[in-house]
DNA sequence: GAGCAGGTCCGTA
DNA sequence: TACGGACCTGCT
């Protein structure tokens, strides 16, 4: 296997605090299928261990090993509570996950609990994903767009994915279109890509923020889920004092924690899902 | 059996 | 621009 040393980085929060479909618990590390490759990793200590089924990986973007953590925590930790956030899980990053299956991974979340949407996100893998052999064992990554396309509405419907089988199926027939592509969402200022993904069907406010921090790398986008939503309301009074709208709160976020935002959530959401 | 879970859409005002 | 009801499915 091959070794990488890092710093501020804990591997199981990262993966485990919930911002995340694709990293699958797997002996004592995480497997991900859906990077055209199956990858392993493991940590011990200030050492990743990790190795994939055939091309290079690179570690260090998929965990954005490359952000300056010490700074944007100094720069978020405005108040207390976030820095008790911090001091939950110091060493948790931003994920940077593959768009599609990100995409598809996040609509299967609305409205859903953490079990189905695994269930839901490797039933899509196990029937329409590529097949790979790694440590002679099977593993199925999410599909392209391409095999995706080939899903019919009573397939889906049989995968029990309810009124989300039409998100799915008319998001895909969008990005196959090239309505919207990763590379042109990157070259947009955050909220133009949050509002070029809103133009997909059955994304709405959240989905887009999610895809716009866990894929595209917009650390500013605060999504805004019903935990997220208890913790401003008890909290952060201030975020409500302007209005009450998605896209008001996630402006006033913004404006609070400032570029760093993105992080700001994932440290208040992992921190008050594990404790309240 | 009613109620709810990591929202979105659509009709209405 | 904002609000409220409906919505698959699975679990308690």
């Amino acid at each position: 296997m091959n070794e990488l040393k890092v710093n501020h980085f804990d591997l199981k929060d990262t993966i485990e605090c919930g911002q995340t479909f694709c990293w699958i618990k797997e002996g004592e590390g995480y497997i991900n299928s859906d990077v055209g490759q199956v990858v392993y990793v493991e940590q011990d200590g200030n050492k990743l261990r990790y190795d994939s089924s055939s091309g290079k990986v690179d570690i260090r973007e998929l965990f954005r090993l490359a952000d300056p953590l010490p700074e944007i925590q100094k720069e978020i930790m405005i108040d207390k509570m976030m820095k008790d956030s911090i001091s939950f899980a110091p060493g948790l990053r931003i994920i940077k996950d593959p768009f599609f299956p990100c995409l598809i991974s996040f609509i299967c979340s609305i409205r859903n609990n953490i079990p189905s949407i695994r269930r839901l996100t490797q039933s899509l893998r196990e029937k329409y994903g590529s097949i790979y052999k790694f440590r002679e064992k099977t593993y199925y990554g999410m599909p392209t767009p391409k095999q995706m396309s080939k899903a019919t509405i009573r397939e889906l419907d049989s995968l029990r994915l309810g009124w989300r089988k039409h998100f799915i199926k008319h998001t895909t027939e969008s990005i196959i279109s090239g309505e919207v592509t990763p590379e042109h969402l990157k070259e947009l200022e955050y909220e133009e890509a949050h509002e070029l993904l809103k133009s997909l069907h059955g994304v709405g406010d959240k989905v887009a923020d999610c895809v716009c921090l866990f894929s595209l790398g917009f650390l500013e986008a605060f999504p805004i889920d019903v935990w997220i939503e208890r913790v401003i309301q008890k909290q952060y009074g201030i975020f409500t004092a302007t209005g009450n709208s998605y896209t008001k709160k996630s402006k006033a976020a913004r404006e609070y924690f400032g570029s760093y935002a993105g992080y700001a959530q994932e440290y208040l959401y992992y921190f008050s899902r594990s404790t309240f």
